[in-house]
DNA sequence: ACCGCCGGGTGCC
DNA sequence: ACCGCCGGGTGCC
């Protein structure tokens, strides 16, 4: 049983697009019969060709014409790949289908005869239609088309027997067509004729590889950062930081794009254009947890402040040196805004101002970014840039610098120096790590460094955009990006220099509301930063493509076409252009990475020790008892062939063991094991309803809503006993309406059915009634707590579990023993948490010694170096094992 | 001639 | 479009 289940049927419920049901009227002069509209009125909207574009086939291809190629602006070339989109609203034809290149210019349409076929097959979305144009260049009129039509293999006959009926028949073997389809952009018949095809095995393991072994010298150059972080970087963050800023300052042409003969040509598309496309200024960091991605960002955040040159304390105005003119130009000035210093959650530094009477001294010899090697021939930063942040480092430099500068391209000086870049960096993280950020920043600029970070978050966060883009650093959460979007939210009117998404694979859901969020942010240079970066399949990308803008896969179409079927259908082709794409965004070390031969990171020894507790004799009997009544429920389901449906029910069993385990307190006395009858009374139900989200609510300590993936926010019982966010699920019965589906179950769900949970505590350890016991598991804590500080006082330990109610009963038997203990769980707000882990990483006498974790608010990202002991209190299956240590 | 044929005008949907 | 189609002009050989 995983919660697997749970996730992939709420996501396709999610994913699944819900069409207007309303015919459209058309003012249109050759208004005709669409016999397709009765025909297929059978076909149900969720067998759509759009839900998964992994589970369609190709019904098979034909050709066709465009026509009208005299009327728009857009070319395609010999063999380039075009996109059909209907135009309902055409005031010619309401048929009329629309030809666009992969630039998305209309180069012309569907010949309407043809067009009056297809568009009644393409409006019920019964098939996704593909063309590529095997002859484009030259045409003036006219261009011919194949077009591939794909589609959810039981809308087959249907799509074939109305194309039929207008005359139109498709071709789906090798024969005839094979060849020259084959050839033609992106149509081969992979699907019918299977290439080499891996097995998913394969693939995976494939995968895994994407990412391992990428040590290309590109990446293992090395760069100082500026003087501005305090903290010495280790080898890699210096490989990390000196690929970072090459890719911010890179002229490169994106993955896939050639320079050919004074047009920029896309080999995976054909498509060519004058304009060049945008260089990807970021990528992925994609480094395992703990080598210090963060360290790494702000490293790059100081070194590459402003047009590849690091932050200064000083107004560069000032500054004489070779680049003086440029920077002028930039009118970058730093240090000279005190009066906008942010309110409310800003933070400012303050900082003794030494070195500041003199700025020309100190901007000459301090505030310089330095290479580790020898600078002269290494090409891993611009030149030129490389020159600018040396200016005034030293005679023989400053030459190089002006030679330099004085070549300059025209390119060049405008990427760099158009006195148009943006200020501040917005960092976007789970609200768990926000914490994080902060301590790192502080830990690891120096102090004397006048860097504005402003946190937005909360009610109090300012809605002026000015406030915001005089920052250096915004730090904000998803889910504030995702609320403010589309409120005329300072976010998304601000031009960035910099956006971060932290833990970046949470935009994997291409269809949420929050990836649209960060997506639609406005920045010159995006950085995305995850340790886990194919998590579950190739979907998960193309979101993250989409964000770093990279042409063309901002569109999924191409996308899909160019690499994702490809790939899934186990076109060596494809494996090796996600190969090529990912190795030129991506950097990737793990802990098992070397540099030099040395493993990245020197730890500890880690040594895991499973002690068996036995329970009680009374423990045990209640544990029993509950077991053998769970039992009995869970046959009857299994019987009645309705386990799917309970499963849920089957879960919270499963979880009242496991708290049976750890102490009899965490399972309260009133709920009952027994399930929710169909046939109780809506008192009956109400009471049990009520209950399951106490029990909900009290056992996963920060349970995940399956609609948003996020923290329960406002939790509500659905009458299928699911629970959800309430604006989730109220959003998703507002837009079912009026037959709305729980995402989880598919049971019914309605508005007035919505049970929120009473306002009581719901904490065992807080109840009058109960008296406080220890429990065989608390004991055993507690002796080897108590050994542990007799031999050494000072060792600090965490204690974690997935309940935070156990917590609580642990909190007093901390108490009866005199532990001095903090405690971290997802209900403390930020302010709290922060509190708690300064005061737990804190070296000072009265910090202390032990740390109660709550398993998910402790998930991802803290940094809890002080201690040295982890106690896991939970029962752990293998697998949770495995992914703990 | 209620035709054929000619040649000019014209051209997506 | 070096096409097709339209509709006006035209009409034995």
């Amino acid at each position: 049983m995983s919660w697997g289940f749970m996730r992939s049927s709420a996501w396709k419920f999610l994913q699944s697009p819900r069409y207007n049901r309303s015919r459209v009227e058309y003012a249109a002069p050759n208004i005709f019969f669409d016999e397709v509209q009765d025909a297929m009125s059978s076909a149900d909207d969720s067998t759509s060709a759009e839900e998964d574009l992994d589970s369609l086939v190709l019904f098979g291809m034909m050709k066709g014409s465009v026509v009208g190629l005299r009327y728009y602006a857009g070319v395609v070339n010999n063999n380039e790949m075009v996109a059909l989109q209907r135009e309902p609203n055409n005031p010619y034809d309401r048929n009329a289908v629309k030809v666009n290149n992969v630039n998305g210019e209309q180069v012309g349409h569907i010949k309407k005869e043809l067009a009056a076929a297809l568009s009644p097959v393409m409006d019920r979305k019964l098939v996704k239609i593909e063309g590529a144009v095997p002859y484009g260049a030259h045409n003036v009129f006219t261009m011919p088309v194949t077009l591939s039509f794909w589609g959810r293999e039981e809308n087959k006959t249907t799509v074939l027997d109305h194309l039929k009926k207008h005359g139109f028949r498709l071709e789906t073997g090798p024969k005839g067509f094979g060849k020259s389809f084959s050839s033609a952009a992106g149509s081969s018949l992979s699907s019918s004729l299977p290439a080499v095809q891996l097995t998913l095995e394969q693939l995976k393991s494939e995968f895994d590889k994407l990412f391992e072994d990428l040590k290309e010298d590109d990446k293992t150059q090395e760069l100082e950062p500026a003087r501005s972080v305090q903290t010495k970087l280790l080898p890699h963050q210096k490989q990390a930081l000196s690929w970072m800023v090459s890719r911010e300052n890179s002229q490169e042409l994106p993955p896939f794009w050639e320079e050919r003969n004074g047009f920029y040509y896309n080999t995976l598309t054909n498509f060519a254009e004058k304009e060049r496309p945008e260089s990807v200024r970021g990528g992925i960091l994609a480094d395992d947890m703990g080598l210090g991605k963060t360290l790494s960002t702000i490293a790059l955040i100081l070194t590459n402040f402003h047009d590849g040159k690091p932050l200064t304390t000083l107004t560069s105005g000032k500054q004489k040196t070779n680049t003086a003119e440029s920077q002028g130009q930039c009118g970058e000035t730093r240090g000279s805004d005190n009066s906008q210093a942010a309110t409310g959650t800003s933070r400012k530094r303050q900082k003794p101002r030494k070195g500041k009477s003199d700025p020309q001294d100190s901007e000459e010899e301090e505030w310089l970014p330095r290479k580790t090697k020898s600078s002269s021939s290494c090409g891993f930063v611009d030149d030129d840039q490389f020159a600018m942040a040396l200016a005034g480092a030293s005679p023989a430099v400053k030459k190089k610098s002006n030679k330099k500068s004085a070549g300059k391209t025209k390119a060049q000086s405008q990427s760099k120096c158009d006195g148009k870049l943006p200020r501040p960096t917005l960092i976007i993280c789970p609200l768990s790590v926000m914490s994080n950020w902060i301590d790192q920043f502080e830990q690891h600029v120096r102090a004397e460094v006048d860097l504005n970070i402003y946190v937005y978050y909360g009610p109090e966060r300012s809605k002026d955009s000015n406030t915001l883009s005089q920052q250096d650093v915004v730090l904000t959460t998803y889910s504030t990006v995702t609320h403010d979007y589309g409120n005329n939210s300072p976010l998304h009117k601000i031009k960035w220099l910099r956006v971060v998404l932290d833990e970046g694979h949470t935009i994997r859901n291409p269809n949420a509301l929050q990836t649209k969020a960060v997506h639609s942010l406005d920045a010159v240079r995006r950085w995305v930063l995850t340790g886990t970066p194919i998590q579950n399949s190739l979907k998960d990308l193309w979101s993250i493509l989409s964000f770093l803008k990279l042409k063309p896969f901002t569109e999924r179409e191409w996308w899909h076409r160019t690499i994702q079927r490809p790939v899934t259908t186990g076109e060596e082709a494809g494996l090796r252009r996600l190969q090529a794409l990912i190795k030129s965004i991506t950097l990737r070390r793990t802990k098992t990475t070397k540099v030099k031969g040395k493993l990245l990171l020197q730890l500890p020894e880690r040594k895991v020790y499973m002690q068996y507790i036995k329970l009680s004799t009374e423990e045990r009997e209640i544990y029993e008892s509950v077991q053998n009544e769970g039992k009995a429920v869970i046959g009857r389901y299994f019987n009645e062939g309705t386990i799917m449906t309970h499963y849920a029910d089957v879960l919270a069993l499963l979880v009242r063991l496991r708290q049976l385990c750890c102490h009899p307190h965490l399972v309260s006395s009133t709920l009952s094991s027994s399930s929710i009858a169909a046939n109780s009374t809506p008192d009956e139900l109400r009471e049990k309803l009520v209950n399951k989200i106490k029990l909900v609510l009290s056992s996963g300590s920060d349970e995940e809503c399956a609609i948003c993936l996020d923290s329960l926010n406002i939790p509500v019982i659905t009458h299928c006993a699911h629970v959800f966010c309430k604006p989730c699920i109220c959003q998703v019965i507002h837009s079912e309406k009026p037959n709305a589906k729980c995402p989880l179950c598919r049971s019914e769900i309605r508005l007035e059915h919505l049970l929120e949970c009473p306002e009581e505590e719901m904490d065992p350890s807080a109840r009058k009634d109960q008296k406080w016991v220890s429990s065989s598991k608390v004991d055993a804590l507690m002796s080897a707590l108590m050994e542990q500080r007799n031999k050494d006082p000072r060792v600090k330990s965490i204690v974690v579990s997935q309940f935070t109610s156990f917590l609580s009963l642990i909190e007093t038997a901390l108490r009866e023993s005199g532990f001095m203990f903090t405690r971290l769980d997802g209900s403390m707000t930020q302010k709290k948490r922060t509190e708690a882990i300064q005061s737990f990483q804190s070296s000072s006498v009265d910090s202390p010694t032990i740390m109660l974790l709550s398993l998910k608010a402790g998930g991802v990202g803290l940094n809890l170096t002080a201690a040295s002991r982890l106690f896991l209190m939970d029962p752990v299956s293998r697998i949770h094992s495995e992914r703990i240590f």
